[in-house]
RNA sequence: GGCAGGUUGCCCGAGCGGCCAAUGGGAGCGGACUGUAAAUCCGUCGCGAAAGCUACAGAGGUUCGAAUCCUCUACCUGCCA
């Protein structure tokens, strides 16, 4: 009756697979769901994110509400019509433009340990994003006008856009924010999220499909606040869990596992912004069924390509005369037809084509991952596979 | 033929007596990127590990000191005949 479900198939200790189902269709866990932030995949077609077997798109509330407005994709026949995407979709809630347009303005997030930077929770000038207990004033990226994005909105937001997936509005801190200051953000992201289902219901109705709405969990790197926050929001009527924050890459798989061990089994959990090789056999191993990142995507616009062996940078020098394909065992469009020389032309060059084949292949590279990871699970294998991979892939990769 | 201007590191281009191995771009080389203000950003960029060496068209000169001033040579560019 709500069009929206979760089915649990196969376990392998924590790790799990399922099959998430909406209004727009299915999606078999663990699935990468690709970035398409504006309503697009960056450089690639609906139809070539399709071939690459991505099962959904995640696309982002602030950014459409900015440009072109809920409006417009509301009138377009939502976001799966109006980008011509035939399958689910998720949308952020606009809860990481909180950070990234905030605290972390200009700034890069370490999601390694150690880089300590006060300026991060400095009060900076030239931020754009403001927060407060009901919400956050945003100043936009592209015009400098003034907004204000309350749980309220976000859901607003989300439900005109029509993702199948929205996210409750959240506040995402930093790993450099004091514990203090990350108590009081998680009871903040605690009472968006009744705000948010507050709203969301209000939003229902006959005219629209079924939204499902996912709590988001927050609590940066401490146990006792990532379970609380699990907790609280677990017995709250959501229909999923996103998992999110800046988390230490060493720590990722302790703090997914602390979150998962909390949360309502039956619901699937969404780990937010995670999609390195690595990190996403953390995430499946501790349970969380989707994910998305911009890191496929972006790192293929900037030349840098994932293989089994290990990530490399086809701008390099090395690959001037290189006149064999990114990966001789990956089935994507572009290793079957172009050569790392090419490629690497085609980035010297600063031809969009580069664009458009790196991306290919990353985004193919990074959702049949996952998808083995899937079939893994289901064959039992789970852990000898993790294994395997990666042992090969960080043998191949300097840093890791 | 006359007058005026120019020649700087791989390329373009600042500099106009010492703070210049020489600002900026670009190219080259390398790195970063995890719910996308990212087809972006950062580093490096004469040789040498260093002391130091070689460098601002060429040669000579002035000066404590020159890429910067003077003389000649070569080449280039405008305007006038």
């Amino acid at each position: 009756m709500t069009g929206f479900g979760f089915t649990i198939g196969a376990r392998s200790g924590s790790a799990r697979s399922g099959v998430i189902s909406t209004p727009h269709g299915e999606i078999r866990t663990p699935a990468f769901i690709p970035v398409g932030t504006k309503a697009t995949v960056k450089a690639l077609l609906p139809e070539t994110v399709r071939d690459l077997g991505a099962q959904a798109v995640l696309a982002n509330a602030y950014h459409l509400y900015l440009q072109p407005g809920p409006d417009i994709v509301e009138e377009a026949g939502g976001l799966a019509a109006f980008m011509h995407w035939d399958g689910p979709t998720f949308t952020d809630s606009g809860g990481f433009q909180v950070l990234s347009l905030g605290a972390g303005f200009k700034k890069v997030l370490a999601m390694d340990s150690g880089q300590r930077d006060d300026d991060v929770i400095a009060e900076g000038k030239e931020r754009l994003a403001r927060v407060d207990d009901d919400g956050v004033t945003f100043r936009s990226h592209l015009d400098g006008s003034e907004h204000r994005f309350t749980p309220e909105v976000s859901m607003q937001v989300q439900a005109a856009i029509g993702s199948d997936i929205a996210f409750a509005f959240d506040e995402l801190t930093t790993l450099n924010n004091t514990r203090d200051y990350q108590v009081m953000s998680l009871e903040r992201t605690r009472l968006w999220a009744e705000r948010c289902i507050v709203e969301h219901d209000r939003l229902r109705s006959p005219k629209r499909p079924y939204q499902a709405l996912y709590g988001v969990i927050q609590g940066a790197q401490y146990e006792d606040l990532r379970r609380t926050a699990a907790r609280d929001l677990g017995a709250m009527p959501f229909d999923g869990y996103g998992i999110g924050g800046a988390i230490e890459k060493r720590n990722l798989s302790e703090i997914v596992g602390w979150v998962t061990q909390d949360l309502p089994e039956a619901k699937p959990r969404h780990l937010l912004g995670i999609g390195e090789p690595g990190d996403l056999f953390a995430g499946v191993a501790a349970g969380a069924d989707t994910f998305d990142c911009v890191s496929p995507s972006r790192e293929a616009r900037n030349s840098a390509v994932y293989t089994p062996a290990g990530r490399f940078n086809l701008l390099t020098s090395a690959h001037k005369r290189a006149f064999e394909p990114i990966d001789a065992e990956c089935d994507c469009y572009t290793c079957t037809h172009y050569t790392r020389a090419y490629l690497h032309h085609a980035f010297k060059a600063k031809e969009m084509i580069a664009s458009t084949l790196a991306t290919i292949h990353n985004v193919r590279f990074t959702v049949r991952l996952v998808d083995g990871m899937r079939a893994a699970i289901e064959r039992g294998d789970f852990e000898a596979m993790r294994e395997d991979f990666l042992g090969r892939y960080y043998a191949g990769t300097a840093s890791a």
